[in-house]
DNA sequence: GATGCGCTTTAAATGC
DNA sequence: GCATTTAAAGCGCATC
């Protein structure tokens, strides 16, 4: 009388356990992590630029000078009330 | 002379204003929003319970009808230190 | 034989229908910008700059280049390994 | 000859490694916590059930004791039409 | 002014 | 590959 799983009842509970760690351990380095910034804070530095900071780094440059470049191109673009037709 | 999608200005100009338009809205709805919250303050309410009322109707019309039988089953098996030893 | 506030009921009742309504209204208004963004995409733009644009948009030109020029001086920080080393 | 903190050169770049180490470990642990989802869909257990398992069993021990009492009667009031009326 | 909480938004994962 | 769903990040407000 039961599901297709139903009954590994002590397998489930291992895993939900071992999920439970881990999530436990991430907890612990998401609060490291906030800490390193509110030192950075405490030294002066400007936390919002700081993040944008190790942001990009983790774009490979290749993908970021593209980014780079579209965006200029997409910010020109919607500046310019019709740039053809502008002409001189 | 140009890439992909560089040309049509005009038209990602219209795309971005029409973006803006509706985010304004929002941000209008938003305003409006809090301030029946700080008429629900002013009228003695809990702001910190009557969030969790809204939030609880919004749940309850969804899950506690799907996949509530398993999810009853799950959580008995997880619960149970051993559900065929605890037997008898 | 309640709370502070236990018998207005009308009254939080009313609170909380309008605080649904607005939300829905909201609801539909962030519907209606994903379609814009996927319209935009169907038409070959890279939602990840549009989204830029349109952050950046929003933001008065002085924070933007201040943000800008903080930006390059801690990604510039970050890259030398000794600034004041490298001398001339 | 600079900014604010134009010249913690060294120790911006130290918070800028140690984040990026946290956040290593952290890529690493969700990794690991995905392989376990894996394993568990694997063995035939449903991991939309599972993950409400996870989550469920993360709310239990705070909110359900707390404010438990308002709540239940903010609850009854949206919920009755007029609570006067309760008469009986 | 700083801290914590809640919401909004963004990126990623999964299933179709 | 697309489209939904889910987890994470960033942001802003409200509080103390």
């Amino acid at each position: 009388m039961s599901g297709p799983e139903g009954i590994q009842g002590d397998q489930l509970r291992t895993i939900v356990e071992r999920i439970e760690h881990v999530e436990e351990e991430i907890r612990d380095l998401s609060e490291a992590k906030k800490e390193i910034f509110l030192e950075a804070k405490g030294a002066g530095f400007d936390l919002k630029v700081l993040r944008e900071v190790v942001r990009l780094r983790k774009q490979d440059p290749e993908d970021r000078d593209e980014h780079a470049t579209l965006l200029e191109l997409y910010m020109d673009a919607v500046r310019a009330p019709s740039p053809k037709a502008k002409a001189a």
